[in-house]
DNA sequence: CCGTATCCTAATCGATACTG
DNA sequence: CAGTATCGATTAGGATACGG
């Protein structure tokens, strides 16, 4: 259970009250808008720095950088630096990453499917 | 494509443009911690604000309410008042909810089928 | 080209108190 | 019980400048 973590600690829980909070502490950070747009973005390619920075349409090169070394500490992405001048640097996801993005792809179908259900929603919520 | 919105108003593209910026916004809505927590923890129940509150561990007040007024607004969540006293209120996935749930319980999954492997791709990442 | 660091503002969040 | 409002404190995030 995700939504669960740190609760008491009884001597023989203590494992698996370690593993919810661990996932949730990973949860939370995978669980962002920046996060999930670049695992949305490299997809099955391999994207340099700017190349991504163009393909996320108003991310911050500090967001970008942020996002990535987090990425890249959770194994997600893959990190690989070609010593050229200018310096080369490419992104692609691992095998967890890529696992992850087929889900980060259903939101992003989902947000499209009920584009129209949710613009009437927020409109009938909005003028009450 | 989700990781692009606003782009230049020609004015054919209008439409698109707008869609995919509404949709770079339901995205932004969504795509955050607590709101997909709360969906999970929702699930196919109907539950009250306080059992909601004790379902999600660590969640304040006041980001309870909060996201559950976006979960509202947007038609993920129904929220049902009965007038009795005190006050009982109740909240439960819409069908556009349900269907996000879905691919929520796959990132919770995710992490869960992962949780080893981060473990280790961290060790290795802040050995360095 | 890519990354880090700094500064500064805006947004987030928790705690608390108050209403129906 | 559920919701709103307010107040500090923390953090996120953009802009900029500089180094490899």
């Amino acid at each position: 259970m995700v939504t669960k973590q740190l609760k008491g600690s009884a001597k023989d829980e203590a494992d698996v009250t370690r593993a919810d909070s661990l996932a949730r502490e990973i949860f939370s950070d995978i669980a962002n808008k920046w996060a999930l747009l670049i695992i949305e973005a490299v997809g099955d390619s391999t994207l340099r720095f700017t190349e991504l920075r163009n393909e996320i349409e108003g991310i911050s090169h500090k967001m970008l950088t942020q996002n990535l070394r987090l990425l890249e500490r959770n194994g997600l992405v893959e990190r690989t630096v070609h010593p050229t001048v200018p310096p080369r640097v490419e992104y692609a996801l691992t095998e967890p990453g890529r696992a992850l993005r087929a889900t980060v792809g259903g939101m992003c179908d989902w947000t499209h499917r009920y584009l129209g259900a949710i613009e009437t929603a927020r409109e009938r919520f909005d003028s009450a």
